[in-house]
DNA sequence: GGCTTGCCTTCGTGTTACACGAAGGTCTTA
DNA sequence: TAAGACCTTCGTGTAACACGAAGGCAAGCC
């Protein structure tokens, strides 16, 4: 029987996260002792294990309370949690797609300010300078499209150089 | 000029997002009136789109009035607006690579579950049942190095197959 | 004048998954 | 008997808002 300390070790979780799990249910195998204190078996570490691996995955922990609770259903519950991993594996897929959306925009972005850098290009990224840029690129800096276009200067060439 | 409302219509975010930037600074340009309502211009608006753009490359409010303030000061700021941005990019990467892997990880679940659904392995996502399992195939469900290794995972091909 | 409607304001709580510290209890050891 | 190490619960803080409550203000209507 190990106790929180001991259990933070063999798995790698803070003591603060395990308490924390162990509040929440997630690991019903846990024990306390007279004096109230967490009691941890090979099961409960078990659990343990189970839990930051959902947590790698992505689980919530309110979900990985369901998941817990339909594995001590016993196997019955299998394709109800085989649903769920279905589900987290096309949140994860949603979250890949958006990252991948924000390094393209990222990409463009970082590529414009070393434009600026190299004196190739006026400063579009600094919103307090839009109203100048307006009516020449004024949708440089954001995706959708921006204000309607009013605005003038013309000491945007000196800029251009 | 615009009320929160408008602005909101405008730009596409809440009102309570449009209240929450303005009190955090990010909108330098916006005034109050006579009764303290929050008054919007074209260049608040110009603001509002620029911190809309930023929040979708996914940059934290911090940063945010970090970046903000450094337009304000001007160009001479656009080296530093850059490395902000391309810090940005590593972040955004870095967490493609973890959607990547937790994808990795859940495919190798939800294929797990299709072979137990199919009856062609048996049940190894159910911690609670690791201790019956432990000496077959004890890390499957796990992604790192388990509980200190005893068992070995020699059925394992049994169920790659 | 008074009421309703609609917009605005501030303030305060709830959210997620813990991190962190405080205050206090218990056990062991010097 | 006191220190040290460990545990407990409780409470606050985090990020980026969402949401609702309570209240002010102006305009329109009867």
């Amino acid at each position: 029987m190990y106790t929180v300390k001991e259990a933070a070790r063999r798995t790698g979780l803070t003591e603060h996260a395990i308490r924390f799990y162990t509040d929440k249910g997630l690991v019903p195998s846990v024990q306390r002792d007279e004096h109230n204190v967490r009691m941890f078996d090979e099961q409960s570490i078990d659990w343990l294990y189970g839990i930051r691996c959902l947590k790698q995955s992505g689980m919530s922990i309110e979900t990985m309370k369901t998941y817990v609770d339909l594995c001590l259903e016993g196997e019955a519950t299998v394709a109800r949690r085989s649903a769920i991993m279905l589900e987290l594996k096309q949140q994860a897929i949603a979250e890949l797609e958006e990252a991948n959306r924000r390094i393209a925009h990222l990409e463009e972005k970082t590529a414009l300010y070393e434009a600026i850098l190299e004196q190739r290009s006026l400063d579009t990224t600094n919103p307090g300078t839009w109203e100048r840029l307006r009516k020449f690129h004024g949708d440089v800096f954001y995706a959708p499209a921006p204000v309607s276009g009013q605005g003038s200067s013309s000491e945007l060439k000196k800029i251009k150089s």
